[in-house]
DNA sequence: TATTGTTATACTCTATAACTATA
DNA sequence: TATAGTTATAGAGTATAACAATA
């Protein structure tokens, strides 16, 4: 019914209220809390794993994006990375300024273009990818065999909500 | 192998790769990729059901914290919540300000504070967490049966990593 | 009229570092 | 020396709205 997060209640002078359990409440049973918890736990990690590496925390999704669907258009990426068009444009403005992706007119529509990695990016995308899978690597080891239910709720609660 | 996000795939024009699958690559099975996903889904529709109701992000787990635990010192909440101290200072503030919390000093240590819920304070919490409670019904029935798994996975992994 | 991409703007969450007042 | 709390500052992630060019 009632829980520490963390390192909370291992201080010494017993008495104040900052030392014993603290009561979660309805708090404990959201599935809404401990997803926020978790995401930002493996965000802090992903910072650190990657940290000598000049990973960029936007940077790795975008990039594997476009290696795995060269002449990808934007906006195409904007739903697939599930954010909004406009917060696309100053990533690829970054990716372009450190030659790591090119665009190419799309003969059908001169509204859009076609991205691709160049080959310093390609360099650069499997040297992040090292440490992406370093780091997922210890989310696996925690879910152990029980990753594939994890993805798949991950899944739903991502495509089906709202 | 690979999949859509969203309603990506469902426009009409076919042929750009805007419209065609696309492929996740590496990123299909890391876990931190849905976590954000799910995350900023959760996070959306948790601000839709409070968006009427005057709910703020931050506040209803610190309300709700400090409900449960009479006398909880800042240092305290900041623990339980996984966030800084230093993050803790501004929300409080705006508790105070809409006079929903209380601070009154503690007898041992002239450097803290015991918080509590006014009136007003405990009518708000009760008020945004039907709101909350509405928000994790909408995620209970998207995990059916296996919400205790997950969040036995999520809390593992906010609990254990780095 | 609708869509692609850009820009301007703003908000939330979070962190680090430096500071104070205590302990 | 170490801890509680505050302040200042910064950075990442995200969104909305308005716009130009094109469909």
């Amino acid at each position: 019914m009632s829980e520490t997060i963390g390192k909370a209640a291992d201080a010494g002078n017993a008495g104040t209220t900052s030392d014993r359990e603290i009561h979660l409440g309805p708090l404990e049973n959201y599935i809404g809390f401990y997803l926020r918890l978790a995401q930002n736990a493996s965000f802090k990690a992903f910072k650190r794993h990657t940290g000598e590496g000049d990973l960029r925390p936007g940077w790795f999704a975008i990039l594997s994006l476009i290696g795995g669907n060269p002449g990808i258009t934007p906006i195409a990426l904007s739903r697939a990375s599930g954010r909004d068009k406009s917060t696309i444009t100053p990533v690829l403005r970054d990716l372009m300024r450190f030659h790591l992706i090119a665009r190419e007119s799309v003969p059908g529509d001169r509204r859009s273009y076609a991205l691709s990695l160049t080959p310093a990016g390609k360099e650069k995308l499997a040297r992040l990818s090292e440490h992406a899978a370093r780091h997922d690597a210890e989310l696996d080891a925690l879910v152990g065999g029980r990753k594939a239910e994890l993805l798949a709720l991950l899944r739903r609660i991502a495509a089906e909500i709202d």
